[in-house]
This record gives structure tokens, sequence and C-alpha cells, in this order.
DNA sequence: CCTCTTTTGAGAGCTACTCTCATTTCATGA
DNA sequence: TCATGAAATGAGAGTAGCTCTCAAAAGAGG
């Protein structure tokens, strides 16, 4: 998931020694990104200018829009998609897709967060209060909903594109943002995990009957 | 639903006849659009400024922005959310929300496309083509998810800030507008009330199922 | 050490969007 | 019908995100 948790750079297990070329671009990537954290903490998203993140991160502005194509990227970029893609292939094929998302997800949070909870929650909290941050994180879900679909289809034997797989796959990926949404709203107070686990019990067990006569009485 | 139909303004039941103002300021918000939309046609939405529209429109560019916040705005804005709460509310109060969804897009679809399919048409395909507009269109999608929120809670009598209903909802948003995309994707050939209707199926049928142990052999 | 390639910086330029203020246009009551 | 108040408009300046070009700087390789 994208914004859900950390926007870590995972290094990919056959590293055959990054010239001193690359080294630079990942430094200068971390040193924007920090930057502007910084100061979006300092000063607010709108009031923080791609001018100031360049001068903050020692480079010049055409170099941050190298490096990242929106202002809101800076925020959001994470490399986490294919992690779930792995991580979802890795899971018995014999599984419940929903299953196999209950537990990696889970993992996923756990890792993320410890790693970096102040970032996580930055992020969070930017993607409801920032119009901009939302649309784009909005966007990024699309990318994520594609690669379940694919995930999907390979388990079911069905075609990536069918209809089905679609609207399920989106279904899955809209849940999961609001409760990203909620968990920030509520101050990231409760326990992200287990708000997903909650979300995708909702899906499987709850989502016919919800809100089916008396299935609910106050 | 937002993008998802039209972009009609209902004129409400009760009309004690509009003065002069207000009727011209409905002829300006039109006109605009409908010169956006020729503009869009002709030359791309990219190519499209709003110096154009606004002259185009026969109005200062500062008019164009007192009617529409943005740009995306112009093709996008509806206002549909007011009568799809209305129409879920007038539905029987022990009615499956699914089942009252089904009924009401069916005759929102039906009604929405049969007035203005070019535009409707136009919109869908901005939607997949246009990141921007894409993005405000996934950010609409979060306001018709609180009017589904507030329906649901109603029926059911939870709290319409409840993470069981909020993901719920949008789960349904999220997979019905994947299906506006499948079907703007496939050129707007097949019927989009039928593709609502088998979305609406997987998602209290098939949902748990889609794609758990040998629920679909290929 | 020299050459080739990649990365960077400087700067001009476009456009969406905001804000202010003077002017025009409509509504209302005398 | 006209005067007064309120609302809508236009003009213009300004901000900032983002693009593009081109020349200078910095690593890689022989």
């Amino acid at each position: 998931m994208n914004a859900m948790t950390a926007a870590r750079t995972p290094r990919p297990a056959s590293a055959p020694r990054p010239g001193l070329r690359e080294r630079k671009k990942l430094k200068t990537r971390l040193a924007i990104r920090e930057a502007t954290y910084r100061l979006i903490r300092e000063q607010g998203y709108d009031a923080t200018t791609v001018e100031q993140i360049a001068e903050a991160a020692e480079v010049s502005p055409s170099t941050v829009f190298r490096y990242f194509t929106t202002k809101e990227d800076i925020v959001l970029t994470d490399e986490f998609d294919p992690v779930l893609e792995r991580e979802l292939r890795q899971r018995p094929a014999d599984e419940p897709i929903v299953e196999s998302l209950r537990r990696v997800l889970r993992h996923a949070v756990a890792f993320g967060f410890a790693d970096e909870p102040e970032e996580a929650i930055l992020r969070t909290r930017l993607m409801i209060e920032v119009p901009a941050v939302r649309s784009r994180m909005l966007e990024s879900m699309s990318v994520t909903g594609g690669i379940l679909c694919r995930v999907i289809a390979e388990r079911t034997g069905k075609d990536p594109g069918d209809l089905e797989v679609r609207t399920f796959a989106m279904g899955l990926i809209g849940a999961l943002t609001e409760t990203t949404a909620y968990w920030a709203e509520h101050g990231h107070k409760e326990d992200l995990a287990e708000l997903v686990d909650r979300t995708l019990t909702v899906l499987t067990t709850g989502f016919s009957g919800a809100s089916g006569p008396g299935s609910m009485p106050s």
C-alpha cells in the first residue's frame, strides 16, 4: 500500500556495489526529502515552497524537480508497491487473497511503523489535510490496485482486466485507504494493524449484510 | 456518483422565480462549461488554457475562477450528490443498501446518459487520460463516500463515523469508480447500468469467495 | 591525463490560481 | 422613476509549481 506505511527504499538483495554516482544520487534524494519533512513540520505544507526546499537541501530547484516530478511526490513517493507484490506472491496460492493481505499488511505496518513512525504519521496527516497530497495519493492507489489485480488474476486464473477482478481490487484499496484516513483522523492512537484487520473482516463477512434489514438494530 | 453520469444541475422543485441576477449567473456558468467542452474537444485538455476558455465564453479569466475553483472543476463539477442522497433516502428503509444503490444508480445512469451522452463520455475519457482530472475526480469521491456513510448509518443505526461504515462505503465507491473507468477504457460500448449491476453483485456475493481456494478454476 | 557521459545549475517562460480595487449591473424602497 | 445599497464583473499585479534549454561541473573509463 502506498502511503499507508513507510516510504523507505528497500535495498535490492543484489547490490553489486553502487558507484559514487549512485550513492550521491541517493544522498540527494534523501536530503531533499528530509529537508521537506523538516520544513513542512516547521511551517506547514503550503507555506513551504520548492525554492526553500532546494535551498535547505543545498541543491537547485531544477534538481528538486529532477528527482520528484511534483511537490506532493516528495512526501508521498515510495517504492512499496513492488514489495507488496512480492510478498503477496510468496503467500500460498490457495490462501484467500483477503487473508494474504491481512498477513502481508500486518507485517508491513508493523515493520514500516517501527522504522519511521514520525514520517508515517506526518504523511497520513498531510493526506487528510492537504487536498493536493490527498489527490496524489488517491492517484497512486490505482497503481496499487493494478498490482492487486495481477495477483488476484494469477490466483484465480481470471484475466486481470476482468470487471470483476478490477472492481474487487479497487473495492479493497478504497476500503483500506479509508482505514488509513480513519487512523489519521483519530490522532494515530489506535493500532493500525488492528484497524486493517477489522476492515478486511468487514469486506469478507459483513459486506453483504452490513446494512441489510435488521442486521444491526441501533 | 460524481463523474459517473451527468453533470446537470437539477432544478430545485421549489423555484419561486429566479431573478435576473440568478438567471445570468446560470447562463455564464453554462457558457463557460460549454466553451470548455468545445475547446477541449478541439485541441485537448492541456492545450486549452483558462484564458482561451474565458475568451470563448466572453467573460474575464477572473470570472472563470469565480465560478469554478479549478480548471478541472469546469469539467467535473456536478450537483449529483444531493440527488443521490435524496433518492437513496426515498428507498424503503429495510432494503439492503446495495440493492438501493442498484436501483438508484440504474435510474441515474439511464437518465443522465440519455440526456447528455457526449459530455458523459468526454468526462469519463478525460478522467482516465488526464491525471489532474482523475485526481480531482477521485477527490470528489470521498465526498460521495461521506454521503453514503450517512445513509448507511441512518439505516443501520450505527454511527456514520464508524470504521466499519466508512470502509464499507469507500469500498463501494472505489469499486463503482473502477466500473466507470472500465467502461471508459472499453470505448463506452457496453451498457454502464449493466456493468454497475455486475459490480454490485461482486460486492455482495463474490467478495469473500472471489479469490478463495478453488472458487474459480481457470 | 584525457575523453565521454551523466548530473547539475542558471535562467527564461508558461500557466494555474489568488487578491485587490475600481466599475458596472441588478435589486429595492421611497 | 430615481436613489441607495448590494452583488457581480473586469483589469491587473503577483505567487508558485512546473517545463525546457544550454552551458558548466563532476564521475567513469581507457
